[in-house]
DNA sequence: TTGTAGGCGTTATCAC
DNA sequence: GTGATAACGCCTACAA
């Protein structure tokens, strides 16, 4: 492999005004600019990066910490998606992606810690769901600028951080069904242990409230976000005595057994209950039917987070960030459009 | 941050010391490892990985190629699962593990190439999908140790790859039914131009033959993977004069559709027609009825291939292998249990 | 505009 | 057993 050295022999100059070419300095004749140029080709060289990372203090590397255990954090496609977005802006700079898993341990001590000492990271994207003050409190002293995917929960420090912006997804969801003239909406799999699912429930609020709708408890079920969840849900809200006719999933599971619960009722999907649920996975066009969603573009979750982070890099003192990403209406067979 | 001349200074000895307690020389007293120990733990000090890797040549990095454009190459979970198991090894050897998409362009060239370059990688793992002589030939020039996760296809060359063990997977699915009675055994979405279809394919036929059962045309069923291919498959199949009584979908998809197609005639699964898909994703559990399927440990799949690629690693002039992970049957509600 | 030389933090080769 | 010292490949004052 070519070094430097190699090159500048090559060119007949020295090891500096190589130096100076790979990295654009512009006190260099355009002559000897050539003739480097013209033996870095010929000898097929490239800088060794890791020479590179000693010399500039810089590792050039991003880490995506991932909590593989908690399916939740960032389960299947969610997380390939976001993943995604991140690898385009952390290579656009030149940088590298490195993934690791939040559980490893290595050498007595966690990645998070083996990567800060080892100064193998220049920033960390991580899931709001595995952040706590500890964690914090390490980045923040090593310098390590970092972003949460995900608005933290309980969190008294502010940090930076990139979400989905889920109340308004949430007002979003209500609107539609009040635009479609419908009146008796219903929101189940309330959790307000979640922050995501909580503004969600916020701007189901919201939404009433802004039409003037009454806000009945009784159209608002607790509840976990499994098939089984949704069917048990569902089921109590045919239970009630006057039945909603049109009903939003706080999450994208339920959505499947609270379907199931409406066909087993004889109840026709759309006309009697209408219904919509959040991200568009796949699993929203492989159901019979197919379920209406509130779209969320998790690539650009990715892709903003990884810009906010790099942002953070270049200007260090930089004010702590909240971003929010819109999301739009996926209307498939769950819902039908009928504005008049 | 301490580097290794601090902790020399603090423990009054030389670097050279410091740097042979960190290694692990045997040849050094016990009475000074203690000191340089002690004053390590005592300046927090840790060796700059950047520095290590300039001295000894190596990134201690193993490189993830993604198709992420392809769906098909590591989608969604599968996708997932695969990384979880190769990052469990990597950080077990203290590596790190870059992820980067394929069709990454830096630098007016593939990111491939500007990893092999820029030194910073010493193996790769990357689907079969993506493979093809060029790249074969740039990583095989470069000394770059890779594996393939699945069967490449149309390959002169020997390359190491691991993969599902998909003609068992196939013989494991038809000997299913056939213990359990089934007799007229229909193999849906036969796709011959992908190798994991074929195999599968494969095994279905060999078990039947095995078995002495007639293997009949008309129960094979030609096809893609989305599910109303699944859908128009089944329909195919249920206008035939002699009705399958078991079916077995290629690949996952389609066994929505099927189902689907089953149920609208008016059949019941499992009595009339019972049905087996492969791979174990969120989606057989969340079907109405759930799907039986052929389980697939992906988790060990990528596991594997990570540990291959450290054998090749570690012994360079090794010999091409090919592993086959074994699968193992999920009973869901598509088929019934009615072993004699 | 270019070249020389020292430094980044390690490891490895020699002496002692 | 231990300690100088060169080397890894690059960058960057500083000098010319």
């Amino acid at each position: 492999m070519a070094s430097i050295k190699d090159v500048a022999k090559a060119a007949g100059v020295s090891v500096s005004t190589v130096s100076r070419t790979i990295n654009d300095n512009p006190f260099i004749s355009s002559a000897t600019r050539e003739k480097v140029l013209k033996a870095i080709k010929e000898l097929n060289y490239s800088p060794n990066r890791m020479a590179q990372s000693l010399s500039n203090n810089n590792s050039y590397t991003i880490t995506l910490i991932v909590d593989i255990e908690n399916e939740k954090s960032f389960y299947n496609s969610f997380f390939y998606e976001v993943m995604h977005g991140i690898e385009k802006v952390v290579y656009q700079k030149e940088y590298c992606l490195i993934v690791s898993n939040l559980n490893t341990v290595l050498k007595n001590e966690n990645v998070l810690d083996w990567l800060i000492k080892g100064r193998r990271t220049e920033g960390v994207i991580l899931p709001s769901s595995i952040i706590d003050s500890k964690t914090i409190k390490k980045l923040k002293e090593n310098n390590i600028p970092f972003v949460s995917i995900g608005e933290p929960e309980n969190l008294r420090e502010t940090i930076n951080w990139v979400d989905i912006n889920n109340r308004k997804a949430g007002e979003q969801a209500a609107n539609y069904f009040i635009d479609n003239h419908r009146r008796k909406i219903a929101f189940i799999g309330y959790d307000d242990s979640k922050v995501f699912n909580r503004r969600r429930f916020e701007g189901y609020k919201l939404a009433l409230e802004n039409n003037e709708l009454n806000y009945e408890t009784n159209l608002v079920i607790k509840g976990g976000n499994s098939k089984n969840d949704g069917f048990r849900m569902m089921k109590d809200l045919l239970n009630e005595k006057d039945l909603p006719d049109s009903v939003i999933c706080a999450d994208n599971l339920m959505s499947i057994g609270a379907i199931r619960a409406i066909q087993e009722s004889g109840l026709s999907i759309p006309e009697d209950i209408s219904l919509i649920s959040f991200d568009n996975s796949q699993i929203a066009e492989i159901m019979y039917p197919t379920i209406s969603t509130i779209n969320v573009d998790v690539y650009e979750l990715g892709l903003q987070s990884a810009k906010l982070l790099f942002e953070l890099i270049e200007n260090p003192g930089k004010r702590e960030q909240e971003l929010l990403i819109s999301t739009n209406i996926e209307e498939r067979e769950t819902t039908e459009q009928e504005h008049q």
